[in-house]
DNA sequence: TATTAATTGCAACTAAGTTGCATTAATAAA
DNA sequence: TTTATTAATGCAACTTAGTTGCAATTAATA
């Protein structure tokens, strides 16, 4: 059970990055969300929805934090599939059909995966 | 040929990148240095030392950012070996030898990648 | 040694994220 | 339905991270 209360800006907010063909930043919410709320909510709803698996938080090279909508996140919250960030269109898209496969040596607890590949994506380079 | 100067501050935060067995943070150089440079001064220093591919960029999925030594970049510059996050001791460190595996849509274009896991590295994981 | 342009320090600035606190409003209980 | 509880919000102020312009300095070359 969650005590936490469905209110406009959280209801708005997971609509927006559920709808979203792409990962959205806080400042991309803030643009969309116009003054429905305050940008310090924003990042308050942010955390909410990160606690509660329904989004997941990407960084790109460059430490950009951006926010992506989890699809089946209600038994393990693991993300290891591989995020793709487009140095022309600045967009970032998860490839929940790539999962990279690596093996570490057995002594590391792993908890959480971030991986981002950056360069052209097949819109961008298909302009070249 | 190159017409990068070498200068004090460059020598002195290449050396602790290189000698330190973990990716370093602005602040920890800041912190290391002391005064002797200024802040804006290591800022160019290591946007410079990624220009020669001397150094590499990590960012871990909160974004942090710290900065690796290279070993083999005179060629490519690509970096697709893993970093580990410990979130006990918040060490990062490279992981040279694990490659991870994946395979993109051949539209996709592979410029660079930033691949960080986070959980417990060997020394924290032995303490429980 | 003199020249040239890369590098630095400084101050001021922008951008991103956080915190405390009084107010508002979603939910559960009466 | 009304009331009580406490999660959520707005606001202002703050911290932290990174950037920019410019004058002064200094490494490298001639």
């Amino acid at each position: 059970m969650s005590n936490s209360r469905n209110t406009i800006a959280r209801t708005e907010i997971l609509n927006l990055i559920r709808e979203a063909g792409e990962a959205l930043s806080h400042a991309d919410l803030q643009a969309s969300l116009g003054d429905l709320c305050n940008r310090v909510t924003i990042y308050r709803v942010l955390d909410r929805l990160l606690e509660e698996h329904l989004i997941h938080k990407i960084a790109d090279v460059d430490g950009n934090i951006t926010y992506a909508a989890c699809h089946d996140c209600s038994g393990r919250h693991l993300h290891n599939h591989i995020h793709f960030r487009c140095e022309e269109c600045q967009s970032v898209t998860c490839l929940n059909q790539v999962e990279p496969e690596f093996k570490l040596p057995r002594q590391y607890v792993v908890h959480s995966m971030n991986f981002t590949v950056s360069g052209l994506c097949p819109k961008c380079s298909g302009k070249r």
